[in-house]
DNA sequence: CCACTATATAACTAATTCGTTATATAGAGA
DNA sequence: TCTCTATATAACGAATTAGTTATATAGTGG
């Protein structure tokens, strides 16, 4: 994996999130990704570009083509920040949970006493 | 969920996943989330005001404070895009599967016949 | 070799972003 | 009320971004 950073930054833009999407589908060309939106060659040369950068597709070289297509580990960086998250978060949530718990056991307790 | 260009791109940014990864750990105020940085207060409220408005973080009021804490349903969007985009990657290695498969059987039978 | 197709690069512009410092607001407490 | 603390906002500058058009490069086929 590259950086998060740029992998967020990369997944950021809609342009950008529709090719990864489509590439989902399989492998295809920079024309043929070019194709649905309405935007000049160029920019969506510039998008393969960010998207590479950040490793989330590789690219082939075919006679004058370069099909593009999703890199196998793409999502792994940022499915693992995420899981890591997901993580701390329920830990925090169990260590709540605890505090709730130990809170009621004390309410009873004193409940019991009077 | 808000908008996914807004999700991506404030994690886009490591100050600002610090940030959520230290209220994953349980809320905290503005000076609190402040302290491990070398930038100004200003800044840490810009990307305060970034994470919220990406519904990534929500913020109470408690006198002069404003304890932050992480949105409920924070990952929601990113995470439905993700599996999606998990989803369509699966449907197509089983296309390729059934793909290489059906290739497979041909090369049988072609054999069977030679 | 010529012309066409596929793609990349350059040069430019407008908009956005991230930081800064200075200042405003608002509650807390002597 | 005066002051301290917590936070927000404004005004600004430098860097980055996303698009544009024009042009370069490199295979392909006649």
């Amino acid at each position: 994996m590259i950086n998060l950073d740029t992998s967020f930054a990369a997944l950021a833009d809609p342009t950008r999130r529709a090719i990864v999407a489509r590439l989902a589908a399989g492998e295809a060309t920079v024309m043929e990704l070019a194709r649905p939106f309405a935007m000049s060659q160029p920019a969506i040369s510039r998008h393969l570009k960010v998207l590479e950068g950040a490793g989330l597709i590789v690219r082939r070289v075919e006679g004058t083509k370069r099909p593009c297509r999703l890199a196998p580990d793409a999502l792994e960086g940022i499915e693992e920040w995420l899981s890591m998250l997901r993580k701390a978060l329920s830990a925090n949530y169990d260590r709540l949970d605890a505090v709730l718990t130990a809170m009621n056991d004390d309410e009873e307790k004193t409940n019991g006493k009077l």
